[in-house]
DNA sequence: AGAGCTACTCGGCCGC
DNA sequence: TGCGGCCGAGTAGCTC
């Protein structure tokens, strides 16, 4: 389930991968991966021709930026990209390939078809669906902690659910998300508009250290990879709480208790976060 | 009217 | 072995 370290280390490497590659054919196998346009005839009569200048990522989704379009994806929980030869043999979740004029292929393989490709304009993928209502990026400027808690302290809904929606800020999803409350000490379940501004600051603070030691590990001491199948991926990274259900905590020795909220599987300790 | 739910997409996987 | 239920990111559409 790729978050934001996950997709910018993806993206990082797909820059080195296909930067000057021209489409000369899009074959598509599963056409419902492709969102817009609806029509897939037009998606590929557009992509004919088109050559890859940039690799660009806003939250979870990857753009990439051709010369007169901006190709929108977002991998969902499966979604993997792959350069590959055409000689070389795919299975039945490769769903959409991009054919290379140098002979190469990209292609997109997603065991779960969750995953989405939105063909824009250039400069109209912002201004529309899906990325028209995200909120700010964690590293930027204007993501800052007065910003989150003033975006957050008039609703009821339950911290963590509040910082999983991607009009607050991107980037969360459901292991990064229990890994920055539990730095922060705060129990998912409390409700937003009741933390302090202390709260807010600490949290403010752990959502971006969490992100960005993420982002520096998948880019250096973890580094991407490239399975045996030849698809970007990544190495699962230290966590304190996410998945150790059952198991001590690594502050307190408590045992880590999982429930639902949001309907998420949610992973803390109940001594460490009030 | 804005906020917050629920259904939906899909298939691997788990438990009965 | 067969089958129903679960999981999850984001959006549409619903309710209140």
């Amino acid at each position: 389930m790729p978050e934001l370290p996950e997709v910018e280390t993806v993206r990082r490497t797909l820059h080195g991968l296909v930067i000057g590659k021209k489409i000369q054919k899009v074959t598509i196998h599963w056409p419902k991966i492709i969102k817009k346009p609806i029509e897939i005839e037009q998606f590929k009569d557009a992509l004919f021709g088109q050559t890859i200048h940039d690799v660009h990522r806003r939250g979870k989704f990857l753009k990439f930026i051709l010369d007169d379009y901006v190709l929108v994806s977002h991998l969902r929980m499966e979604g993997r990209y792959g350069l590959f030869q055409p000689e070389e043999e795919y299975d039945h979740h490769t769903h959409v390939i991009f054919s290379f004029t140098d002979g190469s292929e990209l292609r997109y393989r997603d065991v779960r078809k969750f995953g989405t490709m939105h063909l824009f304009s250039k400069g109209e993928e912002e201004n529309e669906l899906p990325l028209l209502q995200l909120g700010p990026e964690p590293f930027c400027e204007q993501f800052t902690a007065k910003y989150l808690r003033e975006r957050l302290n008039k609703t009821t809904r339950k911290i963590k659910t509040a910082l999983l929606d991607q009009s607050v800020v991107v980037g969360l999803g459901n292991i990064y998300v229990d890994e920055a409350l539990f730095r922060s000490g705060i129990n998912p379940e409390r409700i937003a508009s009741e933390l302090t501004a202390g709260e807010y600051k600490r949290l403010h603070k752990e959502i971006i250290s969490t992100l960005q030691e993420a982002v520096e590990k998948g880019g250096s001491t973890v580094r991407s990879y490239v399975n045996t199948q030849g698809e970007i991926g990544m190495f699962q990274l230290q966590l304190f709480v996410y998945g150790r259900t059952d198991e001590p905590c690594k502050k307190c020795g408590t045992i880590l208790t999982r429930t639902v909220v949001g309907g998420r599987g949610t992973h803390y300790c109940e001594k460490c976060q009030k």
